[in-house]
DNA sequence: ATAGTGTAGTTGTCTATACAACTTCTACAA
DNA sequence: TTGTAGAAGTTGTATAGACAACTACACTAT
């Protein structure tokens, strides 16, 4: 990488987001001021404020006058998608959040897994299936399985009091996200883990989400369609 | 609006974004110069710069030394779910569109048009039912209502050759748009004509989109779940 | 007629400075 | 102890100028 060709402001965002996505700024963390980067960098403040402002457009940072900058909560997936925690999205609607926990496993990489995850065949490969209810609701099925070189404790966390994004978050910070969505019919132990019929149309997430040089894990997010949608709206 | 309390280079924003979305300055136009506008509101080149920088950061209008500023051709809905034409996407994949009208015609505003479209109850309102086919394949029905305020000609257009989109972008540039994404189980009638089983879940996506003063159309696109999803990518 | 050259116009980047607006913390006074 | 005032630090906005990189177009030399 020619770093050096590239134009200072791009050199200083590329640190910032290096600086979180390899987690030595996590999440709240204050990001040092603009002056301090100015004399880090030894360019000029308007050069720095160019930068920090760009990352704060694409949800990296938040700023404010006083308090300075820090590490952004949650890193927005565009503006509709995010990838954020369904146990902060239902206490946000105000109602309660459960969950059960269905599997907690090690299992074996097949194939699919392979391809996915970029593990060996026949590697271990931590596995959780996890139901989320709303107000005692079923709404999400969540099919989850996890690289360990990404989060070696997976298996030990309790998943009653942390979700697995939560924990995630914590322990290998986002770097890259692909998805889908789609519509399709449950398979039988899923309709009956959510407690629908066979025949109810779902949307289905599936998630890809890469930490640094791991693939860390692929979630595939069950959602029954008649309790569930996507919302998103778009002004100017 | 108090709009003179506004920092410059929202007001420049601003102004920009009226031409376009009134309609003044249409997809493909160039944007007068920096230097143009410098003159013309009476600030620096940086403030311009900042202005249209940012309104190209959103993906209104595209940059290039030499050429100059111009129109963006599609206005984005997000990085994700872009407003755009099926007609484009279909070509872009490098397969034939065409399409079959099932439905052209003046329907009676009933509680729901009225609701959406914001027209009186019984006034007329333009209907339109396309299916939209990839190498004859069904992929897309489209149940459209528009409101005559909008796109008075809206019956006299030849949906063989235009797409409802890319008349509609022409006559009522997009200010606003609200979708939803669900998934849902076909009508009879619109199983039929995508071809499909009553029990083959969709993508159901409800758009409406805001042009001005007024609600111009409100859209209802059915995909076949097998045969379509939503892919997303994300990295940094 | 064609190929090459140069010039004008455009955006991209960067500097050094200035003031405004806001927050937090400290110091002082009641 | 409490309240107020102020100082320090932070980001937000704006200016005037400079040079670089690139494009389109007209002009020139072959």
């Amino acid at each position: 990488m020619p770093t050096s060709h590239l134009p200072a402001f791009e050199q200083i965002k590329t640190f910032v987001k290096a600086q979180i996505t390899s987690g030595v700024w996590q999440s709240g963390d204050t990001v040092p001021s603009e002056s301090a980067l100015q004399q880090q960098f030894g360019v000029s403040r308007m050069t720095v404020n160019r930068a920090v402002k760009e990352l704060a457009a694409e949800g990296l940072v938040t700023r404010l006058r006083g308090p300075g900058t820090v590490v952004a909560q949650w890193h927005r997936i565009s503006s509709m998608l995010a990838v954020r925690d369904i146990h902060e999205e239902v206490i946000e609607r105000g109602h309660l959040h459960t969950c059960r926990v269905l599997r907690l496993e090690v299992v074996v990489a097949d194939a699919a897994l392979v391809q996915a995850l970029g593990v060996r065949l026949g590697a271990p490969v931590f596995h959780s299936l996890i139901v989320h209810m709303e107000d005692g609701v079923a709404i999400q099925l969540e099919d989850r399985h996890v690289n360990p070189a990404a989060a070696p404790d997976y298996l030990t966390v309790n998943f009653q009091t942390t979700t697995p994004t939560q924990y995630l978050f914590a322990c290998a910070p986002l770097t890259e996200a692909r998805y889908s969505i789609e519509a399709a019919l449950p398979s039988a132990p899923e309709a009956k883990s959510l407690g629908i019929g066979r025949s109810e149309p779902c949307l289905v997430i599936t998630r890809c989400t890469v930490s640094g040089a791991h693939v860390a894990s692929q979630a595939r997010l069950v959602y029954p369609g008649m309790r569930y949608s996507l919302r998103g709206n778009f002004a100017l």
